[in-house]
DNA sequence: CACTTGACCTGTCCGC
DNA sequence: TGCGGACAGGTCAAGT
């Protein structure tokens, strides 16, 4: 599921439900979604407050009282989802919500806070992950050691987005976008909006590209997530917030999941192709290879 | 080192 | 309706 704008939308809905709520207890049903022994957990979970929420690329940050951090990375379906004292089914409510039946079979952690409140790590697939680290190490895990500059960061200028491309001159232009140490937060989704507004094929290699086009693409890139963002992400699937509900920016998306409609621009059809191993979407006529 | 491919999982959809 | 195969928003490790 998340890329940058849904992972961020995430964010924003935790910071405003649970900083400064008391952890008071934790389940998890595999070492894989919850990689930390047992004597961590009790010594630096339970009984610690959130400070705050954060967010770097894909990944979550949850800032604890004890000096230790969850780190979170939803990948493909992970869920974070938050359920108050209250949420039950009541009669002024027509159709039960998703967070009314938490938990369902893809829990696979549940935090439960002193006012009886919870969060719930749903993750059908299994690639997720949290893990309990002490603040000062969140920097050093490999991903963040590698990880590229963030989109949205005020400072990031274009030509720093021209020079890091430039590591993978030979790759085609899509490869590049998903690759995390280049810019951070983009996937599948996001790299073919991004794409199709600069009018730039997939299949186009990066070294082939000229500065005033990658410019483009740097514009493009930074109005595709902001629109997103302001949407509440997308959701093709599995995604929700953190209210369990789904984001609304497919309804803006221009090729995404959008084969056969006919391109806004050029009004032809929009196609399905196959780039850097993803199902890529373009529209043919706009994006070609040069 | 740069680049590509398969693996990790479960669920769903599509064609036969 | 059943069954096999392809595919799904992300990273890694291992291959060339």
């Amino acid at each position: 599921m998340p890329e940058l704008p849904e992972v961020e939308t995430v964010r924003i809905g935790l910071h405003k439900f649970i900083r400064g709520k008391k952890i008071v207890a934790v389940t998890y049903d595999t070492a894989k979604s919850f990689p930390n022994t047992e004597a961590d957990v009790k010594q630096f979970l339970i009984g610690a407050s959130i400070i705050s929420v954060r967010r770097r690329a894909k990944v979550l940050v949850i800032e604890l009282s004890s000096q230790y951090a969850l780190v979170i990375h939803l990948k493909m379906t992970g869920q974070l989802v938050f359920k108050s004292r209250h949420q039950h089914f009541g009669a002024g409510h027509p159709s039960p919500s998703l967070v009314s039946q938490l938990p369902d079979k893809s829990t696979r952690v549940v935090f439960s806070f002193s006012d009886k409140s919870s969060l719930f790590f749903n993750d059908q697939r299994k690639f997720g992950w949290i893990r309990l680290l002490p603040s000062s190490e969140v920097a050093t895990i490999d991903f963040f050691k590698k990880v590229g500059p963030e989109p949205l960061a005020a400072d990031f200028r274009w030509q720093q987005f021209r020079d890091r491309l430039q590591r993978r001159a030979k790759s085609t232009i899509k490869a590049a976008l998903l690759d995390q140490t280049v810019i951070a937060g983009i996937g599948n989704i996001y790299a073919d909006e991004s794409l199709w507004a600069a009018k730039i094929h997939p299949d186009q290699r990066v070294a082939k590209l000229s500065p005033r086009t990658i410019h483009k693409l740097f514009d493009e890139i930074i109005a595709v997530l902001k629109l997103a963002i302001a949407n509440g992400g997308s959701t093709d699937r599995n995604y929700v917030n953190a209210e369990g509900k789904k984001g609304n920016y497919l309804k803006f998306a221009q090729v995404f999941r959008r084969e056969g409609q006919l391109c806004s621009r050029c009004h032809k059809p929009i196609i399905k192709i196959r780039v850097a191993g993803r199902g890529t979407h373009i529209c043919p006529v706009c994006q070609r290879i040069r």
